[in-house]
DNA sequence: CTCGATGCAAAGTGTTTGCAGTACG
DNA sequence: CGTACTGCAAACACTTTGCATCGAG
């Protein structure tokens, strides 16, 4: 819950970003919930303490977030949502309402299916992706 | 490679739908391909034996296709790709040239990243993407 | 024949960007 | 005080949709 903010603007500053308050409170917000929002959602929030804040402000400060590993984008349907937890862990995401609920890694590693169940989850279907190099990129280690 | 087409046919037709020329040549490029096309890559597949073709349709086709469970969506960036492959897989994902790589599903059911590795792949994360009911959905058993 | 599908173009939706002014460090 | 960031609005990319017409069954 605590984000030590001290923390967290020393590796900002340290990249030459800088912590404006928008940036702030867009961290903090996303830091409170556990919904993995969209974009407009955010906005929405941090709108309440920043009334006038704008939504290109929003997509750049995620995206910035983004990039300094604070924060994780996800894809879900044709819109964006954001997930203030950006150490690696799973999602379960309900067919119904859409919710996206945080799985950590540990309980999935070994694909431990049955304790999501034995928790209430009814699995239907799950799907891995990995990401990482390809033996065609992986060979041509020139670029990046 | 070889699409039983009168099987497909009599499953389109069961419910409803049509199999138009259209339809027809989507479901055939997609089939013929394994790098996960975008929309305007299949328009353009499709485009060289249906000139004519509108992107309208395109697009319908591709949901119609998905609804219908032979094919599927996969949501990379900001743009959909779709899979010519319907039945459960999962994906290498590069992250230099973007390409998506289909992972069967019994090398990683046990989480089999070091058969990846000697294949070539260099795995850098993974998440497990993992779809059904959460509690609060299954307890409502009414709607669906 | 009937109704689902098409082609076209216009409208949406979510996201990005150019610019002049603002404020962080 | 320099430069990254903001607010605003216009631009963008991708996808969906309304409508008249076409064609599968």
């Amino acid at each position: 819950m605590k984000t030590n903010a001290s923390l967290l603007e020393g590796r900002i500053r340290d990249r030459g970003y800088r912590m404006t308050r928008q940036r702030q409170v867009v961290l903090e917000e996303l830091a409170k919930v556990d919904t993995h929002p969209r974009a407009d959602q955010i906005y929405q929030l941090v709108r309440r303490r920043i009334p006038h804040v704008s939504f290109g402000t929003i997509y750049r400060n995620l995206k910035t977030l983004e990039e300094l590993g604070l924060i994780s984008e996800i894809q879900r349907g044709h819109t964006a949502r954001y997930d203030g937890n950006a150490s690696p862990h799973h999602h379960f995401v309900c067919r119904k309402c859409d919710r996206i609920i945080d799985v950590d890694e540990a309980s999935t590693t070994e694909f431990d299916i049955p304790s999501l169940s034995r928790m209430g989850y009814q699995v239907e279907r799950f799907q891995l992706q990995i990401f990482g190099l390809c033996p065609a990129c992986r060979t041509k280690l020139d670029k990046s």
